[in-house]
DNA sequence: ACTGAGCGG
């Protein structure tokens, strides 16, 4: 269960969702976002559930949620495009 | 090296 999670307070970190998301269910892996350069947390990330159930219930609890100061946006992450092995074939 | 809409590897 691919997750999108944004705006993040710029002094968030991965355990810091990692922490959240697992108070909802298995988190399967986190990834934040980081700049090129600085590569301070960009203030959106990824997270990785282990089911589809966990992460539904990931996004409604975590959705709108206070943090850092910050009201969390929570979604489902976009397919991301693929050569020809994605989804829909038109 | 930075800042506030946002979808990475």
């Amino acid at each position: 269960m691919n997750i999108y999670v944004s705006n993040l307070s710029f002094h968030t970190t991965e355990e810091t969702l990692k922490t959240l998301f697992a108070q909802y269910g298995n988190v399967s892996s986190v990834r934040l976002i980081t700049d090129k350069f600085t590569g301070s947390p960009r203030g959106f990330g990824f997270i990785e559930m282990s089911s589809e159930e966990e992460g539904n219930a990931a996004i409604t609890g975590l959705n709108n949620k206070d943090v850092e100061g910050r009201s969390l946006a929570v979604s489902v992450a976009r397919p991301k495009p693929d050569n020809n092995t994605s989804g829909r074939r038109w």
